[in-house]
DNA sequence: CTGGTTATGCTCACGATGAGCATTGAGTTG
DNA sequence: CAACTCAATGCTCATCGTGAGCATAACCAG
């Protein structure tokens, strides 16, 4: 079944948490980058005794780090031949099933790890003190001129569009959700680190933009977060993940921030405490935070109910309509 | 990395074509089954010639079977140890990557393959014709009967309560999405062959229920196809892909034939029409099928524009409501 | 007590959706 | 050829979810 060069399987997990507004993946540094780079937190399949592949995570990530993972999904299984350059050159071919895994604030306990702000990989995604100046400064010149230096006019047309509905350009909407699709894209235009470096040996330099301000990480692992961030963003609207990251308690605009932390939008106080008060999301608890700063707030709880009463009970964010 | 066991990695594919419409899946023989069982098609990643997982499972999609595969989407990873029963006994364990392909009607090259009704692997979950029988008469008396057995109250109403979500019972309504749910809470009450089929040799059986009359796969290749069904349920909701099995013409009751199938429920018609018109999905072609049997319908075809418009392009497939 | 701050209550306009009636245009039938 | 059947297509209406904003309540600091 596995030819000549053999097949090597491993798990990576991105661990997210949500703290003071900011949304935070735990990263551990990679072994041997000449920059250090951040890497995603991974681990072996023990073929032998993890019954699961959850479990081989859990294990895992309990032993390297002390964690005790609640929500756990599968991502995405990741396996390009170019996502180790090992590979090929005597290196097996490593195939990574990834992972995503919510924890509350508290819970952080990380020898060896540390927590990041999600956004400094992809600051593009953060709308929430309006549209970032880097997509006006940076990304939508270079990408105009990565449409530009295409071969032929279909091809030219066609990058363009790409462009125009990743990052909502030219009349089209910016849908949150399209995390992966931008970084993509980015990548393919070489903005980002990964791309040069991946190219490195390879064909010559196309006349290119100067890379975005971002973070990168090793390998495909920035891309292994974009399609976390995608997914984690599609799931708020129809299943009650936020509660994951939350405390047991909390008031209804703590609750708030970390949505719009992960959605990367800021949302109407009024029509988000409707929402989730006559969607059944969350009980009252009676209790009161006074720590507000104005007048107390009331502590909510998660109604877990309401899985029983509606089919697709979440957080709708809305999209942002047109510019 | 892969202790004393190995691992061994491969694709299973799940393709989908709507004919007539059913919607129906390729399955192949399985080699070594007593009675002959159905198997999804699988074949191996080449490590060192395939690019990409994708790029493998289109070639030895081809090789296979002749067919050229057009919309291609990773599903899930599976890798239960127990997915295979030669596993743990000198067999190495097989991680499979699930894979879900849509192909037009007329790509029917299929040698040694079988195109079966996916219904009948899930007969409950076709209500085109109302509720199915089988819910009313064999699901409903056999879950009640599991929920009883459970060991104490807490369980029992816990198994209630999971009952009620995934079959829509006792108020709360039926949610077309929930597939792989219903079929992991029939294989855990053992109303489906494969349940007996994996705890053979292990602990006696509880007093059980007769299986259900429905079609039984090698290995968990059901549970991939559950899963791939209400993936694709979901997505039909947000994304244009129904076109992907339909004619580059066609009109919009055979449009809306199509969503049914997989949907596995009636729509409006005129509703639909008004959705997928002021959605802007399709435009019309100015040609006719004068072989509807009524008026002559106009042909149609897919707007790709669509997806430069709106966010989030779908057929929206109403929930069923409380019943 | 006053102004600042946040929580909470309420209204209004608008678009999307579910349901059904009405009409059109082909083939079929006496 | 008029009547009839069968779908396709056009249109209306009630309802509900959602975006936006005004208004009031309840705490704190000065």
């Amino acid at each position: 079944m596995s030819g000549p060069q053999p097949i090597a399987i491993g798990l990576n997990a991105v661990i997210v948490a949500v703290t003071a507004e900011v949304p935070r993946i735990l990263t551990v540094r990679a072994p041997a980058t000449k920059p250090p780079l951040d890497a995603l937190p991974f681990g072996p399949l023990e073929p032998a005794t993890d019954r699961t592949l959850d479990r081989a995570l859990r294990r895992w990530v309990g032993e390297q780090t002390g964690l005790g993972l609640g929500y756990v999904e599968q991502l995405y299984t990741f396996g390009d031949r170019e996502r180790d350059p090992r590979e090929g050159r005597g290196g097996s071919r490593l195939v990574s099933v990834a992972y995503l895994a919510l924890v509350h604030e508290r819970a952080a306990s990380t020898a060896g790890a540390e927590w990041r702000d999600w956004y400094e990989f992809f600051p593009w995604e953060d709308w929430r003190r309006g549209r970032p100046p880097v997509l006006e400064e940076a990304i939508e010149p270079a990408l105009e001129r990565w449409a530009e230096s295409a071969p032929d006019a279909a091809a030219r047309r066609e990058r363009r569009e790409r462009a125009d509905i990743a990052f909502g350009l030219r009349g089209v909407g910016w849908d949150g959700d399209r995390v992966l699709e931008r970084y993509e894209l980015l990548y393919e235009a070489e903005l980002v680190e990964e791309a040069r470096r991946d190219r490195a040996g390879r064909r010559a330099a196309a006349p290119s933009s100067p890379l975005l301000p971002s973070r990168a990480m090793v390998l495909d692992h920035r891309r292994i977060l974009a399609t976390a961030l995608g997914r984690l963003r599609g799931k708020l609207k129809y299943r009650p993940v936020v509660f994951e990251l939350l405390p047991p308690a909390f008031t209804l605009l703590q609750l708030q921030r970390v949505v719009e932390a992960l959605a990367g939008v800021r949302l109407h106080k009024q029509n988000f405490r409707r929402l989730v008060e006559t969607g059944g999301l969350v009980e009252g608890t009676g209790r009161q935070d006074l720590e507000t700063g104005g007048r107390p707030a009331e502590l909510f709880s998660f109604r877990r109910e309401v899985l029983r009463e509606r089919p697709a009970p979440g957080v709708g964010v809305p999209y942002v309509r047109r510019v």
